[in-house]
RNA sequence: UGCCCGAUGGUGUAACUGGCAACACGCUUGAUUUUGAUUCAAGAAAGUCCAGGUUCGAGCCCUGGUCGGGCAACCA
């Protein structure tokens, strides 16, 4: 296990300041606004910020950016811990910027005492006018040259609810004509009497992004904070708040955020999809939330595992959603109990087994692990088995049920179609066949070799259950590259509901527990379920060579 | 027409910091298999955005281009 992985630029860093004596130990922290559910960006970050601490032997703080309080909400902050709990981490201390809304006050002040801060009492229209453009200066605001003295009472005044929300913001003294537009005097406070979810009505002044996340960082001696790429450019107004502020120097680094194929990362637009009822909630099980993909089956181990594969670099990425995939069904392969299920029934009638007749079938759950687990499954005279296992007219390799043609009952017996029966539709209603009673299962002295194993459920015992079957909620490769709406490239059939039948064994499952499905894919139960109608969501189909070879 | 990032098989990520491009997913083929799954084996696939330069030697360094992304919210 000793194999020896190449470093990721972080990972560099990190040795390099180890190894120089600059830190003794890191800290990192995740900070999720809670204003939404964690998806699978959120996952890589939070990968990589715990990671690079257990690696390093650091803490990792989770801090909320709570500075915002029209759009953040406790459910928010709940779903949130509960996501990172989930996908296997521990933070050190749990933070939130509102926290530090007295100190980060006091260095507004601390500004402002420096002349280095005012307060401007410009529209916002009027303040996008000064901004310029990247590739014109702005312009100084009238209000720019006020007196220390003034913008410290002004200041106050606006804490003291003297002000009406939009009147005045106080705004850093950097430099209109900064070829970097956040440096040109970016807002600090802005004025919101808003209830805020964790201080209530104490504050109606609230500071901006830039002016509370470095400074937070630095109060909780973050050593090495590290956000995607849109924020590279706020590093030079973090480095500058430090400075002036004088306090500790928290230093900022950037990654690529992940994209995936068929599916999207914006906060934004998958609150869009829960508002406009495109999907079932925040956890719909299509959904690339965290808890969308929880409630679908993924594990965390999985999601881990992906994490560890996409790396971590600097340039734009679109990860091909097979390799999550791939990662899924290789954890779910070793630890999914095994069931059958029949989807679409064909009746298969055994007519030289006994009528009246059942015994237990002893079949392996977890065949990856030599755990001996087995489970029975009631074998008769009268089957379901799979509508597409049978071909009237068979294909040069298919080897399934034909008109005289033989296949293996997984864990059960060898069966010959003798005859076919249809309706008037000419729709196939029934297969006569004759079983080989010597070629059971385990104590097969047939000596006969089929190439066909086919699942099966008693057609007395089957439990009807449903089933969810989702597919990709975008028809869309790059959801990156689109035009126009997001919401015109939503795959209508992303989701498709049906009753199938399952082996008496079901009905045992528990909330929590994943089973491969024989042939059909991985399941989990979904909490829809009750005592009468069991629901499974399918978290991933098997890979299929067949399908493949059928399109040729 | 500004500033800041980035550029390696189809997709990602590497290349011991200058020594004849590797790993994974995907794809193809074969073997095994009581899941057409899994497992195993083999293979196709980039000459590293382009043009110069330095060097015995460049994906790594230098120069100039090209292309892609980001930046003008009282969002984060």
């Amino acid at each position: 296990m000793a194999e020896e992985k190449s470093l990721n630029f972080l990972e560099e860093i990190i040795e390099r300041d180890l190894k120089s004596g600059k830190y003794t130990t890191i800290a990192t922290r995740f900070p999720p606004e809670p204003n939404g559910y964690l998806h699978l960006g959120h996952a890589k970050s939070i990968c990589l910020n715990f990671g690079l601490a257990n690696k390093y032997g650091g803490k990792t703080n989770l801090r909320f950016d709570d500075t915002n309080p029209v759009t953040e909400e406790t459910e928010y902050v709940e779903s949130i811990k509960g996501d990172v709990k989930w996908l296997g981490f521990e933070w050190s201390e749990e933070l939130y910027a509102s926290d530090y809304f007295p100190q980060l006050y006091e260095f507004a002040v601390k500004l402002i005492s420096k002349g280095l801060a005012y307060v401007d009492d410009s529209t916002s229209d009027e303040m996008a006018a000064q901004k310029g453009t990247p590739t014109q200066p702005g312009t100084n605001s009238p209000y720019r040259q006020r007196t220390i003295h003034e913008n410290l009472k002004l200041f106050a005044d606006m804490k003291a609810g003297v002000y009406p929300d939009g009147s005045k913001v106080v705004r850093a003294k950097i430099d209109m004509a900064h070829t970097n537009m956040l440096m040109r005097d970016p807002v600090l406070y802005r004025i919101k009497h808003a209830h805020h979810h964790r201080t209530g009505d104490a504050w109606c002044v609230y500071p901006m992004y830039d002016f509370a996340h470095g400074q937070s960082d630095s109060i909780e001696k973050i050593t090495h904070s590290i956000c995607t790429l849109e924020f590279v450019p706020h590093r030079e107004l973090y480095d500058w708040f430090i400075e002036k502020l004088e306090i500790y120097p928290s230093k900022q680094y950037e990654f690529a955020r992940l994209n995936m194929t068929y599916t999207m990362m914006s906060k934004r637009k998958l609150l869009q999809l829960v508002n406009e009822k495109f999907v079932n909630g925040w956890d719909d099980p299509r959904m690339p939330t965290l808890s969308g993909v929880r409630r679908r089956g993924y594990t965390p181990e999985a999601i881990r595992d992906f994490c560890d594969r996409i790396g971590i670099a600097k340039r734009d990425n679109l990860i091909d959603i097979s390799l999550l995939e791939f990662c899924v069904r290789e954890h779910l392969n070793k630890v999914s109990a095994r069931r059958m299920v029949v989807f679409d029934p064909l009746k298969v009638v055994i007519t030289n087994y006994p009528e009246g007749k059942t015994e237990l079938m002893k079949s392996e759950n977890y065949p990856e692990n030599a755990t001996g687990s087995v489970r029975e499954m009631p074998f008769g005279r009268e089957l379901f088995i799979e509508r597409e296992d049978f071909m009237e007219v068979p294909p040069k390799k298919y080897f399934r049920l034909a008109p005289g043609q033989m296949v293996r009952l997984k864990s059960g017996y060898i069966i010959k179609c003798d005859e076919f029966l249809k309706d008037a539709q000419g729709r196939v209603t029934e297969l006569r066949c004759t079983y080989l009673p010597e070629s059971r299962s385990g104590s097969d002295t047939s000596g006969i070799q089929v190439k066909g194993v086919i699942h099966w459920v008693l057609a007395e015992k089957a439990v009807p259950i449903e089933v969810r079957l989702y597919d990709r909620l975008f028809n869309v490769e790059d959801m990156g590259a689109l035009e126009d709406d997001f919401r015109n490239h939503i795959n209508p059939n992303s989701l498709q509901v049906s009753i199938v039948y399952a082996e008496p064994e079901i009905l045992n499952s528990k909330s929590g527990d994943h089973f491969q499905f024989l042939r059909m894919g991985y399941f989990c139960l979904d909490p829809d379920s009750t005592p009468a109608k069991l629901v499974f969501n399918r978290t991933v189909t098997l890979r299929d060579m067949w399908a493949k070879e059928v399109k040729k």
